[in-house]
DNA sequence: CGACGATCATTAGCTTTGCTAACTAGTATG
DNA sequence: CATACTAGTTAGCAAAGCTAATGATCGTCG
């Protein structure tokens, strides 16, 4: 597991990254076509999802989460609105605020637009033997704490 | 390493496919931020990639690569023309055929901004312990290994 | 050889997504 | 209470995506 087998070098963190980042771009593009049949496009779907996962946001919160400004999530939220997939509430304390929150309809969308996309790797993952399975886990875990170092 | 500790399931097809997804979404976004140092973006810097990295492609092919419809390779790559980072060739046996090539110019410039990404991911990776690193590289390996049954 | 269908790229026109700047409403602070 | 700050929206622009229609070229088959 430890790839003892490697030639020095081959774990330099700057080839490393360089890996990382082609392999993240590889598989996202393969996966990105699956998106469509959800009938949402990729920003839409990618806000759902936030508004869904991350309960209850702000409209701010949601934009920065996204990387994105607040106009544009503005429109994005409206849009997701008049589509009946999530809803805008005010807040009871602090009246500027907009918190967004995900309806029913919008959950079971993501769920199935999310399981479309999902369902592609996992049938390429399942023919993996095990261990081969625990590295992609741990290595989604280093990832992930690496993240707010970003 | 082979997450001894973890809970039985964790490692199943699905929940690893669905981590995998979500990690890779997140780490492309954080680094994309880096892509306007380049002065590109985002769509004109991955077409260039395909372009400098590719070699002389066809249109077409172009169009194929990025996932994306023949008038909007004509319009992404007539913007890179302009910007003097490829060159429309004609092809001897077949003129309806453009071939695009990369010019030295855009050479360097994806390499510039290539190497701005992969650097801020390189800096987090060096604070990693080496096993960690290792068991990145493996994740590479192995999804690599993986992206022609996608 | 010439006509006809297929292929490659482009043009035209629309929608969506991103931005900045300016505005409105509400909060907080001196 | 006046003033500054914050949250969200509106307005207007550029980039990127699409489909449909055109132009030009190629191949094939009478």
């Amino acid at each position: 597991m430890p790839s003892a087998s490697d030639p020095v070098g081959t774990h330099s963190a700057a080839r490393v990254a360089d890996r990382v980042h082609t392999t993240a771009i590889h598989l996202l593009r393969r996966l990105r076509a699956e998106d469509r049949r959800t009938g949402l496009s990729g920003p839409r779907a990618s806000a759902l999802s936030v508004v869904v996962f991350g309960g209850p946001i702000t409209l701010g919160d949601l934009a920065a989460a996204e990387q994105v400004k607040p106009p544009t999530m503005t429109r994005l939220v409206t849009a997701l609105e008049q589509l009946g997939l999530v809803r805008r509430e005010g807040d009871e304390a602090d009246a500027r605020i907009v918190r967004v929150r995900a309806t029913a309809k919008g959950i079971r969308l993501l769920q199935e637009g999310r399981a479309w996309r999902i369902a592609r790797l996992q049938t390429a993952l399942e023919e993996l033997p095990p261990h081969e399975l625990a590295t992609l886990a741990d290595a989604t875990d280093v990832l992930a704490r690496l993240m707010p170092h970003l």
